[in-house]
DNA sequence: TAGAATCCGGACCCTGGGTCCGATTCAACG
DNA sequence: CGTTGAATCGGACCCAGGGTCCGGATTCTA
């Protein structure tokens, strides 16, 4: 309920201000739990009341923040090109998604790290998990020979969570490119399992 | 540092009480970030002070219960017989090791929640999941044709997530059993990918 | 049983998310 | 422009909950 534009100039001028300034923070501090809502307010010259009524919570602004993250890549994916937009083969589109997903975290780590280990619920009932969760599972049942596409889906973007990604990049220090090696592999290898593609790839 | 054994009976007795009223306090309540250390205390008729001494802080609490159920579960795996000992050949092995965590984390749903998402740091720094995940690492290992057996460990775990399978069993009411063969089915694609597979199956 | 070491427990502190309301700013209208 | 009512501002305030402190009770040792 507190998602209404305003028309007052003020008080969009506010809105990104905060959006800004919250930006800013998240890149710059080391964790996302240091962050505080205060420090946003501050940070964006403004008093918590108008933060608060702006975004209705700590995670309605970090929703609003991804959600503004997440757009373009959006774009990319329903209406773009191959391998990432609907025309590409189920094959192709799969990995093509999962990657983009784990690139997306890789650059916006803290944030992603805030949203979904931050305590306002669990991930899953999340809007956007939601949407790449509908989104992969349709594509996986285009793929002949998978079952459980629903719970693959979900295993899947399991392998991106944004601790785990936090995890091989800030501790393991895994570069970017092999991560996505690793992630590209262990999805095909996914994709291609059981009898059935042993068998089509023998003939 | 304050994991220390105390000689006094007080201590221990107090100790005790303390971990048997949390644990029916986590069985009980709906979610667990509403089990506060207060209300801990208080059901084990106890001070908070007593409490903290004994278990640094609310992660230690929750560590130290996790890992007394957890005992069993090690032993069937360290010295126990197969599928889940370390004389099964690996590719009944990881199944069931993976099998082994899932039934653990349906077991245990709230506290395996409680100590993944409460605030207590990343999951991955926690000494429980390193264990599982070099032991399930060095497992895969030993499977030839897979490679990125450290990541592949990372993710297949990921699969087991206490979130994700909070969310499965309550949010859309998996039941225990297809949940388990999901999971099954995934790991055993996992394992079963890749050109070797095809070829050794084809001959 | 005295003395010291340890432990008990609940009052207290502090951080940080979230609320409230008087003061202020805005936009529409005369 | 000046007025006016409504929407917004902002910082003082509230509250829950994790964590600390220390006077007093309990337990071990000699």
């Amino acid at each position: 309920m507190p998602e209404r534009q305003s028309s007052r100039k003020d008080a969009v001028r506010n809105r990104e201000a905060v959006l800004a300034a919250a930006d800013a923070l998240f890149a710059r501090r080391e964790s996302p739990e240091d962050v505080t809502m205060a420090d946003v307010a501050a940070a964006a010259g403004v008093g918590k009341g108008t933060l608060f009524r702006a975004f209705g919570d700590r995670a309605g602004l970090l929703r609003a923040l991804y959600e503004a993250r997440l757009e373009p890549i959006w774009q990319a994916v329903e209406t773009g090109p191959p391998p990432l937009g609907p025309a590409a083969p189920p094959h192709d589109r799969v990995p093509a998604l999962l990657d983009a997903v784990l690139c997306f975290k890789l650059d916006n780590r803290r944030l992603a790290l805030a949203l979904e280990e931050g305590g306002s619920g669990s991930p899953y009932r999340a809007e956007h998990y939601k949407r790449w969760h509908s989104l992969l599972r349709a594509v996986l049942e285009q793929i002949p020979g998978l079952t459980d596409s629903d719970f693959t889906a979900h295993a899947l973007l399991a392998a991106t969570r944004a601790d785990l990604v936090e995890h091989l990049a800030g501790e393991e220090r895994v570069p970017r490119k092999r991560m996505r090696a690793q992630l590209a592999n262990f999805v095909t290898g996914v994709l291609t399992s059981g009898p059935l593609q042993g068998l089509t790839a023998e003939e």
